[in-house]
DNA sequence: AATGAATGAGAATTCATTCAT
DNA sequence: AATGAATGAATTCTCATTCAT
């Protein structure tokens, strides 16, 4: 077929930044190792230089391809939930903690570059540019429901680097111990935490074994 | 004097932990090498092997200290906290976003671990360990709490895993970028947090700039 | 057309010598990659090895198409000179040093193949060859001169290998630093080596500034 | 004894430099590798690195022994030759292919640094200087004997290129096949080169087999 | 014939660890 | 105890060569 050679390219890319997430998982970031890499790719050793010059290259890569399909499936996550503002903040939660983005592979592989982002600027840019970028959306959302619904005196600032600290936080305790916490607590975590500025829109908190008459008492 | 020679190999291997963590703090953990560490304690090349059999050695044994420095320091300030479980938790809040728990160098620390952690088994027991017997303190104030103020139908694991989050969260920004958000808003945001099951006990989140009027109208 | 196919078989050899020769000038022989050639030459990766089995034998063909294309240019040179033994010496002189031979991009490649000699017998071969056949040329024209002007005592092999050092040396510094010495002043030096045997034949080297009193005064 | 630790650093340096150049005169420049001259010093692979941060470090630093030994070497003979300039010429040439300098490895060596120098700028600088240098030192010498002794009208400058030519020409012969011209043949057309400019300071070439009568007949 | 992706051996380099001093 | 030179295994990277298309 015309363009197999083309599109070889790019698929040998995706194939071994998924290898490369894959290996981060299992071995960690630091006993990372090309030969692992290209093992895991089903490739020689070689090969990995070919299509990404050096490790360095190739690991920056990954966290760009990690970054971009993260924000491509939030960003399709907020289309759907339409201009609803609950809706969003809620799509945002299933997005972050939902099968698509929130895997054993992909998380770990998360961790790895945030605990690498303090001294490699390259890194350090680029999880600044998307946290900012996410602290953005979750404080529009949160002052769109404000304005909608008559919220008033609610520190917006706050409220998303809040949650975006909740999430970062989640993400590290599903990274290292998945069975611990789990993502179901952990959406459910999230939803109290916006009960706790919006009230209305929220499930409060439900204890779990406890039925109906689990709201504060007066 | 007797004791001197114990005295001495105690002093070094704590000067060659410190020396690991200023390392890891300032070349990531992946690039950590011992004589990177020998040189931060201004110490000769072979030394390390010495006091550490292994690097694996210093590396777990430098979290291990870093563990028990914590915990020693929360230990003192809920004792200082006394038996008031308001005072509890906000004495975890002060401890964990404090000036002694929250540095430039020990920060980076714990993200390098967990990110470690994964795939180190013991490095995960000893996080499995610490976050159990926080969540459980953190558990245990706000059922306190809960019972001597009247709040019922809390859902006390929820708010306990959440509460862990945040602050894991708030390390993790903390870690990579300082200036972003910050100590003192990590502190309020941890305040509106219980704030939103607590509301009575926990100064509600005030917008900066608004006044008393900030609370929802009706 | 018949003995296309040959034709362009014997093209692209050319092609890839051509391309090998610069290369060799330009990154050096220990740098020379097939795919610095390659690309030289403006063809594929892989062609290379089509057209010469190794790199080796590429090589190999590069110095045999030099000395080769070298001695035909020697051939005609000396062809034209003629039979006089002075024209054949001086033809000689302007054929080592002259816009043919003595190239920015050739010159460095006799250079690198000298260096490889000593421990590759093919070229090492071919070195001797070429040289012996040299030596042998110079010598028997030097010769013939002798005996038509009446020169005695003559060490001709002396005078024959001094004259290939010469010519060498001079090659040597042009390859390196063309701006140094410069290809006229290598000329006039040669012509000077001749004049201190043949004085009445060849130009006695004059002073640059200085008029007809330059000779010996006594 | 103190300072052997300081010496060893020193020591091992000169060590790993000879074996560099042996590797060099046994295998040639380009496959040359750090393995080989490890084991030549007979010490093991790392240790190269340990002294010379880099291959590259290591042969321009070996280019530099090799040029600081040889200019001490020329110091001392003109030191030793004293004012009398055809001495000096002398100390020159004998120096030049002397059993100090004109030996098997070295000889090598220094073809291998002046190929690669055209497209080394370190190593093309060191040669210019090292060249340049001679060159003056010859010139200097001839016109001082020129002026002594009476010639006039020489082209010093031509003369002490065609010198360092010869030179360079005899080392490129010498060091390909030794056993073509050798040191003894190259001496004599070193002095049959200055007998064509000084004929009364130098012996003319005397043709090997022939006695007394072997000057040019009228 | 030509391409360029793929392979894998080989080389430089790094670095944990050992050890003589 | 301490030093720092030495070792050698492990790792990244290069590159000649092969091969499917």
């Amino acid at each position: 077929m015309a363009g197999s050679r083309a599109n070889v390219k790019h698929l040998r890319r995706e194939q071994l930044i998924e290898a490369t997430m894959k290996t981060i998982a299992r071995f960690g970031y630091a006993r990372t190792t090309m030969a692992h890499v290209a093992q895991a790719a089903g490739l020689s050793q070689g090969i990995v230089n070919f299509y990404f010059k050096t490790k360095e290259a190739l690991l920056y890569e990954t966290f760009v391809h990690l970054a971009q399909e993260y924000e491509a499936l939030l960003e399709r996550a907020l289309e759907r939930a339409g201009s609803d503002p609950v809706a969003g903040l809620v799509a945002m939660i299933e997005t972050d903690l939902g099968r698509e983005v929130c895997t054993p592979t992909k998380i770990p592989v998360w961790l790895a570059f945030w605990a690498e982002s303090r001294c490699r600027p390259k890194y350090r840019d680029l999880y600044r540019k998307l946290t900012e970028q996410y602290s953005r959306q979750v404080h529009d959302l949160c002052g769109k429901l404000a304005a909608q619904r008559g919220y008033e005196g609610l520190d917006l600032e706050m409220i998303s680097i809040g949650f975006v600290a909740l999430i970062d936080g989640f993400w590290v305790s599903i990274g290292i111990a998945p069975d611990a916490v789990g993502r179901e607590k952990a959406r459910k975590a999230c939803h109290a935490y916006f009960a706790g500025f919006f009230p209305a829109e929220f499930t409060p908190m439900l204890a779990p074994t406890v039925g109906e008459e689990n709201r504060r008492a007066g």
